[in-house]
Formats: C-alpha cells, structure tokens, sequence
DNA sequence: TTTGCTATTGCAACTAAGTTGCAATAGTTT
DNA sequence: AAACTATTGCAACTTAGTTGCAATAGCAAA
C-alpha cells in the first residue's frame, strides 16, 4: 500500500526469505540483521510487505510472528489460505502446499482462516 | 496432573466459563476477578486445567491466549482438533462443532492443529 | 545537478502479556 | 490438632511488539 521505495531495508529483509515455502520468526529476522537494521524498521517493513501481497504472517504456536514468502497473493486479494506446518521437535515452520477444505457455516461470514498443522517434521521425523 | 485440589480458585476461574463453546481471553478473566485473584495465579490454574483436560487454549489472532471447556478431552488424550471461529468485528472466540478433515502428510506426523477461522459471527452478521 | 517533498529509518522510551522465585497460606491426610 | 505440601500472592522481571519524533534518504521536478 502507499509508495514503495526501493531502499536497503527492504533489500536486506527480502534477502532473508530463500524459498516460497520457508518462514522465518520476525525474532530471527531481527537477530540475524542486528547490525544493520533497527527492529522497528524490520516490523514496519515486514507489516508493509504483507500488506503489499509481497509476505504473510503465520502465528507459532507460541504466539510468535513468522512470515513468508506469498505466491498466489496480489495486492488487492491477499489470500493466505494454505495451512503451515509447526514442528514440536526442530521449532521450524514451513508452508504445506495442500488444499483444506474451508465450510461454509449458516449465520456467520468465513473471510479468512489460520491453520496450523503441529507435529513432527521430514527432518526430525528420520532422525528418530 | 499432579493433585488437584478443591481451591476457591478453581472455583472462581470455572465459573467464568458459562458453556461448552464460549472462549474467553485470559485478558478478560484477570479484568474480571482482580479484586479476588492475582494473575499469575489465573496463568497457573488455568495451565492446569488445560493440562488435566478440563479447558483448551486458543491463541487469538493477535497472539493472545483464550481457553474454552473442553467437552471431549481427557487427562490423557487431550484433542483439540476442533476448529474455532473469531469475529473481526466484536472479537469474540468461540468453538466451532464441525469436523475439519487433518490430512496426512508423507514423511511427517500432524499431532495437533490450531484452526481459526476468521470473519463475521451471528451476531454481527444480522447486524449489517 | 540541485532542490524540495515526504516516505522511510533509527532511537529511546514505552506497553503489556506472560513468567519466575520465594515466602506465606490453605487444602488434605494422619 | 499436627504435619505435609500443593497452591497462592507479591513483586520483580522478561520480551515481543509499538509509538512518537527528529534525522535521513529515495525520488521527481526544475
């Protein structure tokens, strides 16, 4: 929304995102870009991206904020339907490229939903 | 788990809890009995009544814990797969009696989900 | 290139949900 | 009634996230 400067805020944040499937706690954000970015920044930009369609934002188990990288999302039509995954082991969450059903209930207005799948992840999962 | 004790507590807290579907933040129970417990006190009883099957917890949209009663948990099987619904208008949590379908994923292992679903409830819903 | 506009950033101080340690209190059992 | 220990209250703390404001830096027009 509003303007969108090309500045090293923004760079660097986006930098932190490898893949459209990988989210990263804003804690770690802040932590790895220390040195070169003031956290306020880091929140004001990661809020403005998701608004841009750019990020969204996934709540941990523990109330943390995560964000990701968004591939189906536009500007006007932020979509943020798939659910993510939260491993009890490792603390990592990803995105699952699968469809849940959402319903439709009588009376009441679905506009969007929060779904987090806890368990065990690929990686921890073989180590065991 | 562990002892549990008849406490006027676990009395005062319960009968904040009016039914079976109704979620209420821990914000509100601390507002609520301020005069009669301390809140680290309401943390503890109410980490103990999750623990021991009686209530759920809920993480609200902004991150802020909810607890509802729970009608099918028990001591040792605690499921929570039941999905809840908070209004973006009135803010209010509640439970929500439909099944939603848990997927299985290959080389992982979904224990438990957290499924909130976002939009406009009954009641504010016959108001527009 | 320079000027000016204003979006963006950094800083410091703040807010508030939730936690911790410990001494005092109150259920429960003998 | 005594003793044991789970539970509670208090005060201080932790920390994720926010706010206000002055300084800085993109960007567009001149």
């Amino acid at each position: 929304m509003g303007v969108f400067r090309k500045t090293k805020s923004i760079e660097l944040i986006l930098k932190e995102f490898p893949d459209e499937k990988t989210a990263i706690s804003v804690i770690e954000i802040v932590k790895r870009l220390d040195s070169k970015l003031n956290k306020t920044t880091i929140y004001r930009v990661l809020e403005k991206l998701e608004q841009d369609g750019v990020l969204h934002c996934i709540l941990s188990n523990n109330g943390t904020k995560w964000y990701a990288k968004c591939n189906c999302c536009s500007k006007t039509n932020h979509y943020n339907l798939h659910p993510h995954f939260e491993c009890i082991d490792c603390g990592k969450i990803d995105c699952l490229e699968i469809k849940v059903q959402i319903p439709t209930i009588s009376d009441r207005k679905i506009v969007s939903s929060q779904i987090l799948f806890k368990g065990t992840c690929e990686g921890c999962f073989s180590l065991n």
